[in-house]
DNA sequence: TTGATTCTGTACCGATCGGTACGATTTGAG
DNA sequence: CTCAAATCGTACCGATCGGTACAGAATCAA
């Protein structure tokens, strides 16, 4: 009821944690990794924090508030034309998986990849692709209920159109995580919005 | 120079080797998963391969040799049209990443998504940047040397199509790896051709 | 048949994995 | 000042990691 204070920050602890399995992965991270980057010791990390899978899921949870959230808002900006939104919700995006003070690549990208691999705890397969299919769904309804959308008729399309720019942002994801550089996609996003009818102003 | 004769067949214990490298990436792939679905056991995977890191590059050659071969040659097909033979391309690699009868994704592209992360040798990172950089240069020579392609002028943006293109397969691999089927990125391909203004017929 | 050579299987190596027991230390309530 | 409560650091747990030593079994030249 009383006792020692925390010399830790839980939110510190757990951005840095968010880092390391951004970095390596959920198989790829290990405790030292974790401890290490966190300044904690292990049993600190589990009393506060449960397990790896338990931290995991914490820092999936963080990413998505912390990155996610708020390019999904760029994509009902007002007063800014339809194709503008959608440009600027992949160039933010690409722009936070090209790794200026992050890691390269996409936290969530790279969770779901490891899904096939037999590595990740159940919870943990369950949070990722509960979070990726979030994400299809806010592009999807854009595409269905915004108003040029639909002019363009790309409502009727809505759940392919958002599977379709999902792709390509894993894509890039994967490509600059390979270290490939910003500059090199300018025209992949532009030859991507250009397949749904989003020509260059 | 005489000795005992090996009970296992080199290249079938190979691509043994490669589907668990594909299925579970080279850190997540353990000796004993690998001895498991070669039918080896670890002196012999040792003396014949050299190691983990070698048996990777060896797989890896394996796999290109044996699945990403065949669709480049779809890129060159005589009298088939310069659309036809991109989207050949494209659907015969994500058919191949679907996992029908193979796991899931794309050998080179999960390897380099691990390039990122510390656990890779150098000598792999190697052979995957390799790999990675001629898949591009394939197709970069396509755009810029077919007779189609520079009608439609994209010979001057040959490196940006390749890169696309390549940067879109990665994204289906990931999206498929994930768990999505073949079924749902019918229109994620054409939009993606649409991106290079090679519009369905 | 002998013997050098090569492969196979077991059993092991030190290092690291995720996770925890436990005692020392700090805290605030009484 | 006392003492229960909570955190901290060390030191450890069994399991698994990649890699290997070594002895037995098979093969062929001599």
């Amino acid at each position: 009821m009383v006792g020692r204070k925390p010399e830790f920050d839980r939110s510190y602890a757990l951005d840095a944690a968010m880092q390391v399995f951004w970095k390596k992965g959920y198989v790829g991270a290990s405790l030292a990794d974790l401890t290490l980057a966190m300044g904690i010791n292990r049993p600190s990390l589990y009393s506060a924090f449960g397990n790896k899978e338990a931290l995991f899921v914490l820092s999936l949870s963080q990413y998505l508030e912390k990155y996610a959230k708020g390019r999904v808002e760029l994509l009902t900006a007002e007063g800014v034309p339809f194709r503008e939104r959608v440009f600027n919700y992949l160039y933010a995006t690409v722009k936070g998986q090209a790794g200026e003070g992050t890691p390269r690549g996409c936290y969530l990208a790279s969770g779901l990849s490891e899904t096939a691999g037999e590595g990740l705890p159940a919870a943990a397969i369950d949070a990722l692709k509960a979070a990726d299919a979030e994400s299809v769904r806010q592009l999807e309804s854009l595409f269905r209920t915004d108003l040029q959308s639909r002019e363009l008729g790309l409502d009727e399309r809505a759940e392919d159109c958002a599977l379709y720019l999902i792709t390509l942002l894993h894509g890039t994801a994967s490509v600059l995580r390979s270290g490939r550089e910003l500059s090199e996609l300018q025209s992949t996003l532009e030859f991507g919005l250009r397949g749904l009818g989003l020509e260059k102003a």
